[in-house]
DNA sequence: TGATGAAAAATTGTATACAATCAAATTTGC
DNA sequence: GCAAATTTGATTGTATACAATTTTTCATCA
């Protein structure tokens, strides 16, 4: 009890708190299919649709999408219903300012306490990044990348920072799918490499230091100009899983 | 458009996206009541009961009490209700820790881009804080102080930030009503005139060195030991405004 | 008397029905 | 033929009813 989050439930692994009962499941499809870039920025997200594809009624669709408005994922306008949000230009920047600052911290604190089983942990990771890299599948590699750096926020153990990290990492999938502009997602692995050598030397400092150039190269891969515009069928994105 | 956090309507001065029609009205009052300590941390919020307090329906208290316990507020948990937050001692220590690195972040922010209409305005903030401790409630001091924090983060114009900044106060608000040990709450006043001084002379530097010592100062404050217990009546408690 | 168990009451989880609002298609007027 | 107004349809906002779960109560027994 007195969960880090609003909730009772504890935060698994998500960055919303965990409503009760299927609404639980929704929010987790929902954002899994964001993350992965199945549901396209600025995408309609209908409650009638979203509850028909999961067999629930609208009630629960609408707890779930309203918990994703909590976590920046779905912009919810007034009596014109909830859309995958399509983040601005200036809220890139600003989400990325942020994870300069916060995510060195975490990962300095991360390297102070991290043990044999964490790092054997991080190494699935980046293992399981990897092989979507090979398959050629961007979004699941992206989705993966992301899950390296909130599992470098869980190891640091603090759910405050844990929960911001969370929630940048989400709108950082969001953004990069609007403003990527390099060809190679693979950069980052370079990074991520380097935190190992790092977490395995419980390198506090370095770690930091590593975190801090990783985001600002992060950050300076958006092209932070044009828009692209895209929608496609609600359906077909979520009828896998 | 594109808002700020996941709502359609422009983020005005609260925690959480603004859900819509009469949601906001019982977020804003439960949000209102709770930082002004006059709902105590573990009371228990029904449904019904709040419902019948404001006139509204179970559906639209439920959406506010899911937004409040998105905001860190309240506690909910699966089939036993909403209860008002009761931050443990590990999460006082981490909200702090966490205020301790953004908001001398923001501080900076704001000093360097602050303008004289900002500073009437804060002004205004410190006017109004006095005021309550001078007419000895100290919950609406409490208040007014954290809006000052708030008001800095606002100046800074970086909503993401921002955002953080009002979760963590709110949230702070909850924990000094655990577990705060002073018995005068003016200590801050001192610290807030020295930010004054900071941002009128737009010492970006100065003000960032201000408020973090100001944060460790409000931290160790805190006797983060012990556990007050407390809980009364609802209705009472809402009954005024 | 205290603990144990079952029944009853209260509270939340979910579904559905109706009202209000918005978007689009049709009609009407010029 | 084009623009404005109106009607139609679809979608969300809200209330209420029912189901599931928990908590309380109270009777029973060691």
């Amino acid at each position: 009890m007195t969960a880090p989050n609003g909730f009772g439930a504890a935060a698994t692994h998500d960055t919303f708190p965990l409503p009760p009962g299927r609404t639980l499941d929704i929010c987790l499809n929902l954002h899994s299919a964001i993350l992965e870039h199945r549901l396209s920025p600025g995408m309609k997200l209908s409650e009638d649709e979203v509850g028909e594809i999961y067999g629930a009624s609208r009630t629960v669709v609408r707890a779930a999408l309203q918990a994703l408005a909590h976590s920046g994922l779905v912009n919810i306008e007034r009596n014109r219903g909830a859309f995958v949000s399509r983040p601005s230009i200036r809220e890139a920047q600003e989400v990325f300012e942020a994870r300069a600052l916060i995510e060195p911290r975490v990962a300095r604190l991360a390297a102070e306490v991290i043990g044999a089983p964490h790092i054997k942990r991080l190494n699935r990771h980046l293992d399981a990044e990897h092989a979507a890299i090979d398959a050629g599948d961007k979004g699941k590699a992206l989705s993966l990348s992301g899950a390296f750096h909130i599992a470098i926020a869980d190891i640091a153990d603090q759910q405050v920072f844990s929960q911001m990290v969370r929630s940048l990492i989400s709108r950082s999938s969001l953004i990069i799918a609007l403003y990527w502009k390099r060809a190679d997602a693979t950069c980052e692995s370079h990074a991520h490499h380097a935190l190992m050598k790092a977490f395995s030397e419980k390198d506090g400092s370095a770690a930091e230091e590593i975190q801090k150039s990783h985001i600002i190269d992060l950050h300076s891969g958006l092209d932070l100009r044009e828009k692209k515009e895209t929608a496609s069928s609600l359906a077909q994105a979520l009828s896998r899983d």
